[in-house]
DNA sequence: CCGATTTGATGAATCGTTTCTTCAAGGAGA
DNA sequence: TCTCCTTGAAGAAACGATTCATCAAATCGG
């Protein structure tokens, strides 16, 4: 006595199992009685029955289901925040997710890849975190693609990033409006897409308020704690001292802290401070708890799946390809107006 | 264009699919010359065949796949470390993860299992995190299952828990062979289960090392950084003061440290410190980098397919009902030989 | 009252496998 | 030479749905 097949709610009913698939799949067009209808649906429900999706999927060629495939899961939460999000999405519509992550290398991305087009998944969510500008594996031309947290080489697939260079704008406009006028720029050494587009973010809004750029006032390092307290450090034994200090991210800011204590400064009296990342371990955290920009990943991996979703139903609305996510500010207690 | 089925196999090998089944399967007792049996693979690999699962599934009533459901996949990098552990032994095996994440609410829980069991998943990995001692959907009756950080209320099923108990006693170990033999916990004020087992293994060790208990060293606050900074401040402002701390979470340590500068005490010279949980954005950051026990989350998520893996597959070895994994110490810089 | 059309419902084909039963051919034993 | 196994392979029936073509009954216009 297992799960009810069509067969038996058919039966029960005291019709075809035709007229029963037709029923329970409101095909448009059909014709069936009011009152079998009912009588069919009555069946269905004392049965509990359920269609089987294995069997469905056979005939339709559709499972009703979604790759999510990453280089990495674990060791960030903004990964996290990605899968749950795209989760979050996909559930809501309906579809399941098969999660593999390939630890970023390129053979187990292709075999993962394979794997999820021999399992006839509807479509793919591509992400990578960290590093953008990812090739991606040719089978991906096969199945409806989207790429979270990464763009692809060329053009040739739908794809969503954070709008690092917003964010900072955001933040820098904040210190701003509290009236600082110095503001240093602690960032990553490392040239990837984060820290160019938060470089731009600041010097442009910097720029639109008619603050000449001073390359004195960016001190780049590793995005580390020790990272940010020797950025930090640069800055404020600078003759002509910064009153704020945007730092790429929050770990750096974190070092800024140590070092605007070492100095005894107290923040945000004698010094401002915005960070990047907003992450929970750290951001509210620190006393006093710190302003920053808040990275967008579950609203990234829920824009990621309607947007396969589109695809997956040819949905002509949606034809944008690349899509930035906005940054929001969180404002915290580590901006304050400029000393003196 | 599609895929070639196992139709097209058969028609260039010259055999009928049946044969094709019974070689790409390699069904035992089944005989096939092998000539033809050459034939047939030579057939498959020049097709590119793969054997379509749907079709396979709807046959054999095996799916290949496990679903894993989590009331939480985000907040904490434990979670992600689980579903990893989890997905990379599911997908050694050759299997594919449903991801799904309830957050908690228990109609969720209940539709998610339904909604796995409708896909017909081998075995479910059921994680909740934080909380243990839950109640288990009753349909979860009809397929394998497996808790994860997490014990069922009736004993019915397996289930892996860190074990917490015997992380304490390696903490409090490492103090006590670094000399040190007054020893304050900076405990979670909570009743949750991993604080009443690291109070415990606490408690057990240091009675071993023939030290009687002595309740004013035991400091109960939240478990995050004030709470820490407050258990510490206690402890550290006693008549007779501890020479190290043992600190419920990495957070509580953070805020030791804080205490502990406040009061000139340089760390480890003047107080030794071990936490808990390895967390990267504290533990090694901190200045000096923290001695503390790590959770093996990892681990447990590969633990549970394993041990899931067992049921469905009916493998009288694996019978054990729970298991305690092994928490390991990560040695830093805060422990030394206490002060004198 | 009769052919044409609509309505309501059904059987059968199909999706791509696995697996059970059957069958022809060849070899061994008597 | 005839029977009886054994071997190698194939045919067909599931698995549980969807969907297409078909069909009987009911309705309609004239």
């Amino acid at each position: 006595m297992g799960k009810p097949r069509i067969k038996d709610v058919a039966a029960r009913a005291g019709v075809g199992v035709s007229t029963v698939s037709v029923v329970l799949n409101n095909v448009e067009g059909a014709r069936v009685g009011p009152e079998t209808r009912e009588r069919i649906l009555a069946a269905a429900r004392d049965l509990g029955y359920t269609s089987n999706p294995i069997a469905r999927s056979l005939r339709t060629r559709r499972t009703q289901t979604i790759g999510f495939v990453g280089d990495d899961i674990a060791t960030t939460p903004f990964a996290g925040r990605m899968i749950q999000g795209a989760q979050d999405a996909a559930w809501q519509a309906g579809y399941l997710l098969f999660l593999v992550n390939t630890g970023g290398e390129h053979a187990l991305e292709r075999h993962a890849v394979r794997a999820l087009l021999d399992r006839r998944v509807d479509g793919v969510i591509y992400a990578t975190m960290y590093h953008r500008h990812v090739e991606i594996p040719e089978m991906l031309g096969d199945v409806s693609t989207v790429m979270l947290d990464a763009c692809p080489t060329d053009g040739s697939m739908p794809y969503v990033v954070p709008d690092e260079r917003g964010g900072a704008a955001a933040a820098v406009g904040e210190l701003l409006r509290a009236g600082h006028r110095r503001i240093g720029f602690a960032t990553e050494a490392l040239d990837v897409p984060a820290a160019s587009g938060r470089l731009a973010g600041y010097h442009e809004t910097l720029a639109a308020a008619g603050i000449p750029a001073d390359p004195e006032l960016v001190a780049a390092e590793h995005g580390t704690t020790t990272g940010g307290y020797r950025a930090a450090s640069r800055l404020l034994d600078l003759d002509e001292r910064p009153t704020a200090i945007f730092c790429y991210n929050d770990r750096m800011a974190m070092g800024c802290y140590r070092a605007a204590a070492e100095r005894g400064l107290r923040i945000p009296h004698d010094l401002s401070v915005v960070g990047y990342d907003d992450q929970d371990l750290i951001a509210p955290e620190l006393s006093p708890a710190l302003t920053t920009v808040a990275l967008p990943h579950y609203e990234m991996g829920m824009w990621a799946f309607h947007r396969l979703l589109g695809l997956i139903q040819d949905d002509p609305e949606q034809r944008e390809q690349g899509y930035l996510m906005p940054c929001p500010l969180v404002r915290r207690d580590s901006v304050g107006p400029p000393p003196r």
